[in-house]
DNA sequence: CCATGAAGCCAAAGCGCTTTGGAAGACTCT
DNA sequence: AGAGTCTTCCAAAGCGCTTTGGCTTCATGG
C-alpha cells in the first residue's frame, strides 16, 4: 500500500493526502478524518526511502563508531545505548552505528553528512580540541557532545556530569578524614573526562596545601588489570598513598585485588571511592568492601542525549547549550580516617 | 555532484554511467576507465538515499534492540559489536539499531522488513523456538542467528559456539578430579545457551552415574550479584558443592567474593571453571586465584556473523547453514582435586 | 455586482538513482 | 551484398514521497 493507492482509494490527490498525513494545515479537518481513517485501516506507511529522498531527513541518528583490530569499544557505551535507546524507541528514531577506522573518523563523519543519512549525531569520550567537534561543528549537523572538549573558540551543545566537582568532593572527603597522601587512578587522561577529575582532585588538595604527587596520578585504559597494576605500583612505593580516587569499577576490582595481595585492608590501610556509572551488572554496594562512590547513571545520560537530539532535529533546541549534571557522592564503609 | 552533473560532464548518459560505475558488462572498458576516473576526480558518491529507493537495498544491517525501563543490554554486546563493527567497516555496511519494546519486538521487525530499511538482520540471545527466528524466517530477509533456537521444523542460518560439548568438558574435568557434588551457576535458562550448558554439566555427570541436584543449578540474569547470591546459597548448605562451574566471568567475580565471605578457599575448598567470552576488561589470568575457563571470542563471532550477512546479502551463501564452533578449555589454578 | 482573499484541492515537477527497451554502428558469416 | 549478431550507448520510465504553483469555489466587503 502506497501513497498512490490509497490516493486513489480516496478519490483524492497524492497531494492532498500526503498533506492531511503530516498535519499541513491547506487540508478540511473532514478530509484529513478520511484520510487519517484510511491510513490506519490499511496500515499504510509512508516508504522511509522515498520520504528521505524527497525530503532528506531519515528519521535516525548517527554515532560513528571507532573499530580496529586493537581498538576496544568501552563497555559504558551498552548503558549509555540503553538510555538512549529507550529514549528513541519512544520516538519513533532509530540509531545507525557508522563503523569507522579509529584513526580517520573524518571520513567517516563527512560521509553519513554528505549523505544525509542521519539527522543528528553524537560524539562520545571527547578530547581537550576533539577534531570531530570542530568538523562536526563546521558540518552542520545537529550534534550533541556527551562530555566536553575544550579549548575551542567556539561554543556547542554537549552534556556532561561535572567531572571535576565530583572528584573535588571526593578529594575534600579524603583530606577531611585526615588523609594527606592521595592516588588518583584515571582513565586515559587524553580524555577530558579524566583531565577534570584530575584538576577536581588536585584542586581539593591545594586547598590544604597538598598536592598531588607526580607518581601518584595513573592514567590508563580503565580495564581491571590495569587498576591492579596501578594500585600495585602506588601501595608498594615507599611513599604509598593512604587513599585512591579511582575513575571506574572496573578498576576499582583491581585495585581492591591488588590491596589484598598485598595483605593490606580497605578501609583500615586505604581509602578507596570510585566512579560508578552505574551498571546493573556491578554494583558498588556489593564489594566485599562496599566502595564509596562518585555515581552518575550513564543510562539517564543517554536518554537525555536522545532527548536533546530529537529536540534539536525538530528544531525545538538550539544554539549551543551546555548541560552540566551534579555527580552524587555516596558514603560506604571503603572509607575512614587516615592510618596513624 | 550527482550522476547527472557527472554523466553531463563527461558527455554521457546517465544510464552510462551508472553502469560504468556499477560495473556491468555492455560498457566499453575505455570509457569505464573514463568514467571511474571522472567520478573519483570529483569524488562522486552516488546518493545512497536515492539508490535505496531505486533498489530497494540499503547497505545495512539491523538489529532489533530491546529495550524498556527495566531492559539491561547484555555488556557482552559491545564486545560483539566490535567484532561485527571491524568487518562491517571493511565493506562498507552501516548497522542499525531499532529500539524496541522489549514485550513485542514482532512490530519493528516487521516494520524494518516492509521498509526495507536494512539488508539483512542478526538475531542474538535466542530462546527454544525463538518467536523472532520464526518471523523473521517467514519475513523473507536475508538473517543469521547467533546463538540457536531449537524445536522448529525448518532449518535456519546460525553461528553458535559449543555450549554443551564445553561444559561437558568442564564438568568431566572436575569429576575427574574427584569432584561428587558438582553445581551450576548459569545465565537464563529460557536461553538456549543456558540450557546447553545445563545439558553438558549433566550428561558429564551422567557418564559417571552422578546427577546434578535439583538445588545445585541456579539460573540467573549473570550480574555479580546473583553469582554473589547463588555461591553463598550453594556452599552454606548441607551438601555444599565441591566444584562449581558458573556461565560468567561476571557471576565468577560474585562467585569469589561469595567464597571469601565465608571463608573459604578456591581451590581448596571449591574448584570453579567459568565461562568466558574474553573481554579486554576482565581477564580470567587475573582472578585471586587464576580462573579456569571455556574461552570463546564473542568478538570474533561478531566478525563472523557479519561477515555470513555479508554474503547471504549477496547471495554467495545460501540454505540453512548452522556453523557450531569449538570452545576451548583453559585450565589455570582455580581447579584441583575435590577435598577429602 | 465585482473585486478580493481565504480555503481546499490538484497536477506535475522534483529528489538521484537504476533499469528497461531500444537503436546505431561495427562486425561476422554466408 | 544482405542478414544476423555483438557491442556500446541512450532516452525515458520508474522507485514513492514532498512540495511548488496554480485552479476552483465560496464567502466577504465596498
Amino acid at each position: 500500500m502506497n501513497l498512490k493507492q490509497l490516493a486513489h482509494m480516496l478519490a483524492l490527490s497524492q497531494t492532498t493526502v500526503s498533506r492531511a498525513l503530516n498535519g499541513y494545515p491547506e487540508v478540511n479537518e473532514e478530509t484529513r478524518r478520511r484520510v487519517m481513517d484510511a491510513a490506519k485501516r490499511h496500515g499504510y506507511r509512508p516508504n522511509p526511502s522515498a520520504r528521505r529522498l524527497a525530503t532528506g531527513k531519515s528519521g535516525m541518528i548517527g554515532y560513528v563508531l571507532p573499530t580496529g583490530n586493537a581498538v576496544d569499544i568501552d563497555p559504558h557505551f551498552v548503558e549509555f545505548l540503553s538510555g538512549l535507546g529507550d529514549y528513541a524507541r519512544s520516538h519513533d528514531l532509530d540509531l545507525v552505528l557508522s563503523p569507522a577506522d579509529a584513526d580517520d573518523q573524518e571520513t567517516t563523519y563527512r560521509r553519513i553528512v554528505a549523505n544525509r543519512q542521519v539527522d543528528a549525531v553524537y560524539i562520545s569520550s571527547p578530547r581537550p580540541a576533539d577534531s570531530r567537534v570542530a568538523l562536526v561543528s563546521t558540518l552542520g549537523i545537529p550534534f550533541i557532545v556527551h562530555g566536553r572538549s575544550e579549548g575551542f573558540d567556539f561554543e556547542y551543545p554537549y552534556l556532561d556530569i561535572d567531572n571535576e566537582g565530583a572528584f573535588h568532593e571526593a578529594a575534600r572527603l579524603l583530606v577531611q578524614l585526615g588523609h594527606r597522601r592521595l592516588a588518583l587512578i584515571n582513565g586515559d587522561d587524553r580524555e577530558t573526562f579524566a583531565i577534570h577529575r584530575e584538576r577536581g582532585v588536585r584542586r581539593a588538595l591545594a586547598a590544604s596545601g597538598l598536592t598531588l604527587g607526580e607518581r601518584h596520578v595513573c592514567s590508563l585504559v580503565m580495564t581491571e588489570e590495569n587498576g591492579y597494576r596501578a594500585a600495585r605500583r602506588l601501595l608498594e612505593a615507599s611513599d604509598a598513598p593512604t587513599a585512591i580516587a579511582c575513575s571506574s569499577l572496573i578498576m576499582a576490582l583491581g585495585v581492591v585485588r591488588a590491596v589484598r595481595d598485598l595483605g593490606l585492608s580497605i578501609p583500615g590501610d586505604v581509602s578507596l571511592i570510585a566512579h560508578d556509572d552505574v551498571f546493573p551488572w556491578l554494583k558498588p554496594e556489593n564489594f566485599s568492601v562496599p566502595l564509596s562512590t562518585t555515581r552518575s547513571s550513564i543510562r539517564l545520560a543517554g536518554a537525555r542525549v536522545a532527548e536533546r537530539l530529537a529536540a534539536r532535529i525538530s528544531g525545538l533546541e538550539e544554539g549551543a547549550r551546555g548541560e552540566v549534571w551534579p555527580v552524587d557522592l555516596v558514603i560506604r564503609g571503603s572509607v575512614a580516617g587516615a592510618p596513624a
